[in-house]
DNA sequence: GCAATGTTTCGCCCGGGAACGAAGTATGGA
DNA sequence: TCCATACTTCGTTCCCGGGCGAAACATTGC
């Protein structure tokens, strides 16, 4: 008898197509009310309940209830790498939605992977993160640089509060679609929210995908390039 | 309606008390015949052969007829990164086995993950390789550095055929029983069956997990001194 | 050839669980 | 106070899918 975590009771609560579309739904980082869920699922209120008592019972999402409402998110960061790197499963065998519709392009350019931008934006500023010597390699993961840190810094993030957290600044976790890397963790996270304050970014209010504003068609790949060339200096510590 | 790839087919695979056995046996990238991955799901062997087909159809298998016998294994590193980071939520949300046996134990220190090393023995290679300077951050990745080409090299592995391959030689896989990252990809590979060879891990007939044998309890951690040690001196390019 | 072993196909049973309607409980606003 | 909204609980229905036994099929060895 094979001995591990109990692999299998996970693997149920994704398995429903309705958990499924809830959780999935979840990844665009927002607290969801259990009647949206309701609706992105296809099925009723008593139906979402059910599933609701599940997947908190698994520790798959927190429930927080705020008036007459309650509000669901994802447990956390993990369960969200955990999703990510399921579809990312999904996407390499072929289990692809109906049909590829105009959605699916969009979320291919950018969209929030829970917390922090993910697609061929996301996978763009980790190049130029990586290539401007803002990352390196620590013991544990992927770390800020010294020069890391003055960058962002100059992004106007709160790099202060970003040390104080408990959360890693630096996560890596697997873009599904870019079958690469992007950066998670509390900088990823801060500069979604810098990027979306900038006006750069703007939430949808169907789908994980973000719209690109016309200041961030603009200011995004400047600021790419900027970071990227921040490398051709002298290499920090 | 959300958009992406369908985690539901997948989730529904693993999801299944039987099947997620049969996965998880697999994880020792040992090729089982459907005979043995009944007596390990506890099933008889036509359910078996129904689970075959859908995890077949499902991708997550690769299954070869020989002779009589027919032997079934992942169906690539991809799967098992996945099922290595389900296995890793599972754990983290107290989805544990019926009880923490003895083998649990074993587990931990040391096994098999697809085809690489993983516990505390592969977090152990991982930090070693990471401090002697053998691992550099890439655009999508991690990539052996040129001292890290020597280093492997003077272990034995051979380096043309690891550069040949197709497969990419780094790649990071979350450790479920420690938290963090350790070694897979083609070096990952390579040094388990270099282990493997030179005696200091054996693998176990029933479980994933890997006896170090006396031999091994002595020169690995002399190795990954040495190797650790490699870092003291000039960083690497 | 025949027996032994390993795997698949077929047919059937059965349980779990997803879904809904209706009724019950909480919260907020008029 | 009374209604509307949001959610939960209960009871019921129903179907999907896992499981097995028996038999068919395939391969090896004697």
């Amino acid at each position: 008898m094979s001995h591990g975590p109990d692999i299998a009771r996970i693997g149920a609560l994704i398995g429903d197509p309705a958990r499924a579309a809830m959780l999935t739904a979840l990844m665009s980082g927002k607290a969801l009310t259990a009647s949206e869920l309701a609706r992105v699922a296809g099925i009723g209120a008593p139906t979402v309940s059910a599933h609701l008592v599940k997947l908190a019972e698994g520790g798959l999402i927190a429930a927080e209830k705020q008036g007459r409402h309650r509000y669901v998110r994802l447990a956390g960061a993990e369960v969200a790498e955990a999703l990510e790197a399921l579809l990312g499963l999904a996407q390499s065998r072929g289990h692809l939605p109906f049909r590829p519709g105009p959605d699916d392009q969009a979320m291919r350019r950018a969209r929030v992977c829970y917390d922090h931008l993910a697609g061929e934006l996301g996978i763009a500023l980790y190049r130029a993160l990586h290539a401007g010597g803002a990352l390196a390699l620590a013991p544990d993961g992927v770390a800020l640089t010294d020069r890391g840190h003055g960058l962002l810094d100059g992004l106007g993030l709160d790099m202060p509060a970003l040390m104080r957290a408990r959360r890693p600044a630096c996560r890596t976790c697997l873009d599904w679609s870019e079958r690469t890397h992007h950066l998670a963790g509390g900088a990823g996270a801060a500069l979604l929210t810098r990027f979306r304050e900038l006006g750069w970014l703007r939430p949808r209010q169907t789908s994980r995908a973000l719209r690109v504003t016309l200041e961030g068609e603009r200011e995004l790949p400047r600021l790419f390039e900027r970071l990227g060339q921040a490398g051709q200096g002298p290499p920090g510590p």
